[in-house]
RNA sequence: GCGCCCGUAGCUCAGCGGAUCAGAGUAUUGGCCUCCGAAGCCAAGGGUCGUGGGUUCGAAUCCCGCCGGGCGCGCCA
């Protein structure tokens, strides 16, 4: 059992037994930067201090009396924390945990899992992907694998808009290539799409007058190269969800009789609206044009009515800031419905938009699609890890530079190498001692005395506690964080103590060690999508 | 103008249900390869946490104002 979770146990009981007003306050260690502090430090005495108005270090001194097979020695300092310093053994503890639990370790296993639903991506078929569905492809793919490391069935999705004025746009362009109209010439249609890419698609078409075959020509074409940027990314969807079956299975004409039978629509101006504006929103929205079409906030409504009825109960939608006006709008429209859809349902990541810098330049424009810097781009630059590592490891809302040179720079010397570092060292010792993983299962551990080594121990023992917070919170770049601070303590490690020494006994236990954090970075780097080599 | 987000070391960013949070990486400077990978380690310098108030025994963290930046504010998606 995981060594905060005994201990919370432990102070549970003695505050049940002395304190027992203050009986449901949560529990939670933290390690301290400074060794004085001992291992693990719980502030729960100034928590309840505050509660029941006492002293802080008087409430402290009830737990003076706790003890067990784990604990060395508690103190109590400054303002009333108490700090505990381990057992050796209980700092060793998590080793053959890790061996035993191997890929799933820091995984956790529910009784009844929630279904969940992660949408993103959700590029239309209009040109290759951006950087910034790089960040939503980066960020979906880890959150859904994080959830899946707790337990939850998750369920990966990419909506699909291929129906809307934008293929249009797009249909046309390719048709004015097609019929050797270029950009801004006569002829040219508004709104219409520039890149290179326009014109690969326009040499396949046989029959420019035909606008509906050109749309489809062109949706699969650019849907075709979507997918192999994906894979190329390493992201795979379980579902693809198209818009036009949203108006062809009659989901969009059901969810505008459900609005009107809400009484939550009127009609304004030829057009029907929606009171958006009961719901928290800042102004009502149209939902039927006076030209009888509707605005994509409808279809919108009922794709995510969809999500609810196919048994979604938590449902996250990772999408760009710019598209934070739909949040209230989307909930407003369900809520509308009353099905019985909770007010904050879905729940949406933002993230905020990438700048490319490259040569101490932003770079606003690339050969294929003319306008942006697609993935694909990216990818070339500094490799699929590097992108991927990077994109995830700031916070969702965070606007940042992604600086090409810098990651090449480091590439030979770039940010995930650090961490892929550590996992190629170990694997690479291994390799010189002869030994197998499996065989150091039931090893002594006792020969761990080190300060570094017992350090490292214990940051293992962190990874079920950061693997679960990341999840929870939705955050990525936690575990990418947590990753950083793992290698760090190995490379410490490995400068400061020679694994493969002479005596056995301490070979073999410093080979188990070393074994639980090849297994953990490994862990921790596939849930982010990053490869974890063996030599590099 | 209104709404949401952001402002922490030269640079890129963590920390933000208050205390043991002044941090990481990078850059700069100085050390460390006869021995498991130096893409590494050890050490040093560098920040009144945008700013002014407030709450608190205690604020980077919570509240309010201001300044600066991003995004949105369409019968576009």
């Amino acid at each position: 059992m995981d060594i905060k979770d005994e201990l919370a146990g432990l102070f549970r009981d003695a505050i049940r037994e002395k304190i027992p007003e203050a009986s449901d306050i949560e529990i939670t260690f933290e390690r301290p930067r400074d060794p004085s502090h001992g291992d693990l430090a719980t502030n729960i005495a100034m928590q309840i201090a505050k509660r029941l108005k006492r002293k802080p270090r008087e409430v402290a001194e009830l737990f003076r009396g706790i003890g067990g097979a784990r604990i060395e020695s508690l103190e109590i300092a400054g303002p009333g924390f108490i700090n505990l310093r381990l057992k050796q053994s209980a700092k060793t503890g998590v080793i053959p945990e890790v061996l035993a639990a191997g890929a799933k370790f820091g995984h956790k296993r529910v009784a009844a899992p929630e279904k969940i639903q992660v949408e993103f991506v959700s590029a239309n078929p209009t040109g290759p992907l951006h950087v910034g569905h790089g960040r939503q492809a980066a960020l979906g793919d880890a959150i859904a694998a994080l959830l899946e490391s707790q337990g939850h069935a998750v369920t990966r999705e990419f909506y699909y808009n291929d129906a809307g004025a934008q293929i249009e746009a797009l249909a046309r362009s390719v048709q004015a290539r097609a019929r050797g109209i270029g950009p801004g010439e006569p002829g040219w249609p508004q709104d219409g799409y520039a890149g290179e890419y326009i014109e690969e698609i326009a040499k396949e078409i046989a029959n420019a007058d035909d606008l509906e075959a050109v749309r489809q020509h062109a949706v699969a074409f650019l849907r075709k190269e979507q997918d192999e940027d994906l894979k190329a990314f390493g992201v795979k969807f379980d579902v693809y969800y198209l818009e036009s079956s949203l108006y062809s299975e009659g989901k969009v004409e059901e969810t505008v009789k459900g609005l009107v039978a809400s009484g939550k629509t009127y009609e304004k101006d030829g057009a029907l609206w929606l009171r958006t504006t009961d719901y928290g929103d800042d102004k009502d929205r149209v939902v039927r044009k006076s030209d009888g079409s509707y605005t994509y906030f409808l279809p919108d409504v009922a794709y995510h009515v969809t999500k609810w009825r196919r048994g979604f109960r938590k449902v996250i939608d990772v999408q760009g800031t710019d598209h934070h006006s739909t949040v209230t709008r989307v909930r407003a429209g369900l809520q509308a419905l009353a099905l019985g859809i909770p007010k904050g349902y879905p729940d949406y990541v933002l993230h905020s938009l990438v700048k490319v810098v490259r040569g101490g330049a932003e770079v606003k424009i690339s050969k294929r699609a003319g306008s942006y810097v697609t993935v694909r781009d990216l990818i070339e630059w500094v490799g699929r890890d590097a992108v991927r590592f990077f994109l995830v490891s700031r916070k969702a809302d965070s606007e940042f530079t992604f600086d090409v040179d810098l990651a090449r720079k480091q590439t030979d010397e770039n940010p995930v190498y650090y961490v892929q570092y550590a996992h190629a060292r170990v694997c690479s010792v291994f390799a010189q001692s002869g030994t197998s993983a499996a065989s150091l299962s039931g090893v002594n551990l006792d020969p761990l005395k080190g300060e570094k080594e017992l350090a490292l121990a214990q940051r293992l023992a962190d990874f079920p506690e950061a693997l679960a917070g990341a999840a929870h919170e939705l955050a990525p770049h936690a575990l990418a964080f947590y990753l950083r601070e793992l290698a760090a303590e190995f490379h410490s490690y490995y400068n400061a103590e020679r694994i493969l020494v002479e005596d056995e006994a301490v070979r073999v236990a410093r080979l188990a060690l070393c074994a639980a954090v090849r297994q953990t970075l490994a862990n921790g780097l596939a849930l982010l999508g990053v490869g974890a080599p063996e030599k590099m």
